[in-house]
DNA sequence: TAACTATTGGTATAGTTTATTATATATATT
DNA sequence: AATATATATAATAAACTATACCAATAGTTA
């Protein structure tokens, strides 16, 4: 399941003209890999051999190039980033957060949640995408 | 009706033996002064004179206060803090942030929506408290 | 007053992200 | 194949955001 995003990611820039370049390889698979979400300087550390030694922008390049393409998040709250579990772009995310094992389980809702567009249309508001992050206890830990 | 947090504020310490300290008041007063989420170095700023020159962890350590005790939250997509439009503790906060003006709007929801709540069950997860960040425009800007 | 706790002040540093400029690589065009 | 164009990387530096640490002080309690 893994090596699998990794694998949509060469189709993803096959079909769209975009290069697959190493930085870009790499730091999505180690995103992939990571169990938790991970830092951009964790990231940086695990690459110092196989990118011979990487400066921050190179890493941030490659985060912004996949976040933007919807393969990992960021979470917020924890400036870190974690591979998505969808396989096709999607406005909204949502993240269960456990804070006491630190695992983050991300639950794919295709709309934004009734009650909440209801509030968006009591504000005249015109909602473009949005992020839910959910803090708590997973079922180990609970 | 700004002037109304930085009394409940003064209440609240008195009624909980916290201290109404210098800078608990000025970070907190720049905070609900300012219309739009505020950040930290912006309210470092604005407090030189008044605090005489203030370092980081003095803002910080009031920001910290607030939001614990919430009469501030962060936006943290934005890395900014803006006062609480209830009038009572939350466990979750919902905030609708125009990506043209920077406004952002603080809709209140007393519950978790159900289907979040479903979804958290589905992973047998237990919420705690959860943050949501919806990005659109607002009426000015649509 | 002494002891204790909460809070502040200040230094330094850690951690996160971006701007900038130059260079290299891939793709398209001739 | 040579050239042009667009895309991406490399590296330095700096900007922005946040915290660890320790000493000093203010308020509280015994």
């Amino acid at each position: 399941m893994t090596r699998n995003l990794d694998k949509k990611a060469v189709q993803f820039c096959l079909e769209n003209q975009h290069r697959y370049t190493k930085p870009r390889q790499k730091v999505l698979s180690t995103i992939v890999k990571s169990k938790k979400p991970i830092k951009a300087y964790e990231i940086l550390e695990k690459l110092k051999r196989p990118l011979s030694n990487p400066k921050p922008p190179t890493i941030y390049r490659a985060i912004e190039f996949w976040v933007k393409h919807n393969f990992i998040h960021r979470i917020e709250s924890l400036n870190a980033y974690i591979a998505c579990v969808e396989n096709h772009l999607h406005k909204g995310s949502q993240f269960l957060i456990c804070i006491d094992c630190g695992k983050v389980i991300e639950s794919h809702l295709c709309e934004l949640p009734k009650i909440i567009k209801e509030t968006t249309l009591k504000n005249s508001f015109k909602p473009d995408s949005w992020n839910l992050e959910v803090n708590g206890r997973c079922i180990q830990c609970s």
